[in-house]
DNA sequence: TAAATTACCTGACACTTATCATTATTTTAC
DNA sequence: GTAAAATAATGATAAGTGTCAGGTAATTTA
């Protein structure tokens, strides 16, 4: 028995660290690790989920599909972050489906655990509330974005955010490697449109590519993109 | 002392409804009832909340103001709803502000109160967790309509909607009346645009209007509007 | 390694939506 | 009840974006 949650770092990042020993070893006795490959789905939309995923390794977008037949990503889930728990704490069928952007390693913990813990432990509740009007308050800006600022402006945006939270390589390219489809499904745009707008980008010098990989060339004038200017 | 949070209707409405007695008595001993104006701020963007805001009567509305200048309404607050919550929750300042779209009267809750039962009674973290994942999934499928849907299916949608939430008057005229500009930073776009898609449904016979009051005439066409066709 | 598949790119065009300007109508306030 | 202010309406035009069609490059699979 190695991989037990209450050796584990990931737990520090979300809610599961106001858990008390007791609890935590509720959850490390139930809990199914698995790895995900590259492209599978974790969850999909409408699924009655049993349990939370808490993220060890790699990335996940969830995503919600239109009634026109495209994927509209919502947000992207790392190292530490729990998928599952809006649907686990509101009893209520999966809204979002869960997809491994690479692979991935994650904790599979049946709600029973987690809902006990919820109606017992107030810390843990309140940890978990706190966590989820993070997640709204996101929500809002995202609704803001999307509904107020082109296309261009949320391109610029996206590749600010995917630097900055994910980080870049030795060569500077971002470390998070998403597909042009990825990236137009996180802003809202057809594909096409979000490969040509980073064709301008790359024109202009603010951005290089290699294959499906991106750099950002030239941070100043692009955050003066996301900035309307 | 007419107006106590333990005979309060609206109370049922709302997490308020898992406190216990003593904690509804603490809360009703530091409440302070407030009459808004239509129009009316009730708290502004940015502003550190002393406070929630429990709706008795009325209506707000929750914008945020774009780089750009426009407001984005975000969400309509009526009785039994409570705003402000999510800020206190996470005790950072407001990322919205919130005006009345017609005479309200709240009642504003000191936030240790909150505080003080979010620590100690998890039945009520509970409940305010559960309303707050219901809000974040409302705001996930706003995203996808925002970026997935045209000006006009999500208009159509939002008359609908306002039908469906606040019903209609005597004459089938929408209960809550909102400028064509307030209809326009709902879903997101010119004011200019939303009139003229008003006017072409009003046109196409789907609803009819009567200074700024709007009368859904067509609801079976107007869904099909919605749904793509 | 070749073939097949997938992802990426570009052009042309149509459609949607924003912006600016101006007028008409309704609502508000005195 | 009327003047002032706010809101609604419409036209003209430009900018933004989506769609379709056809290509090339990269990656995967057999």
């Amino acid at each position: 028995m190695e991989n037990r949650c209450e050796n584990c770092i990931v737990r520090k990042f979300n809610a599961l660290r106001a858990m008390s020993k007791e609890e935590l070893k509720a959850v490390s006795d139930s809990k199914v690790s698995r790895t995900v490959k590259k492209g599978e789905v974790i969850f999909d939309e409408g699924e009655k989920l049993g349990g939370i995923y808490c993220v060890r390794n790699g990335v996940s977008k969830l995503a919600k599909l239109s009634p026109n037949g495209k994927d509209q990503i919502v947000k992207l889930a790392s190292k530490g972050e729990v998928l599952g728990q809006r649907s686990v704490v509101a009893e209520e069928q999966s809204n979002l489906s869960a997809t491994a952007v690479n692979d991935m390693e994650v904790c599979f913990v049946p709600k029973e655990v987690i809902l006990n813990s919820l109606h017992h432990n107030p810390d843990f509740t309140y940890e978990v509330l706190r966590h989820m009007a993070h997640d709204l308050r996101e929500a809002d800006d995202v609704i803001v974005n999307m509904s107020q600022k082109t296309v261009k402006q949320r391109i610029a945006e996206a590749l600010i955010y995917l630097k900055n939270r994910f980080g870049e390589d030795a060569e500077g390219y971002l470390a998070l490697v998403l597909s042009r489809e990825d990236i137009a499904n996180v802003v809202g745009t057809a594909t096409e449109s979000c490969i040509r707008i980073l064709s301008d980008l790359r024109k202009e010098g603010l951005i290089k590519t290699s294959g499906k990989r991106m750099a950002i060339v030239d941070l100043r004038k692009l955050q003066d993109i996301v900035d309307g200017f």
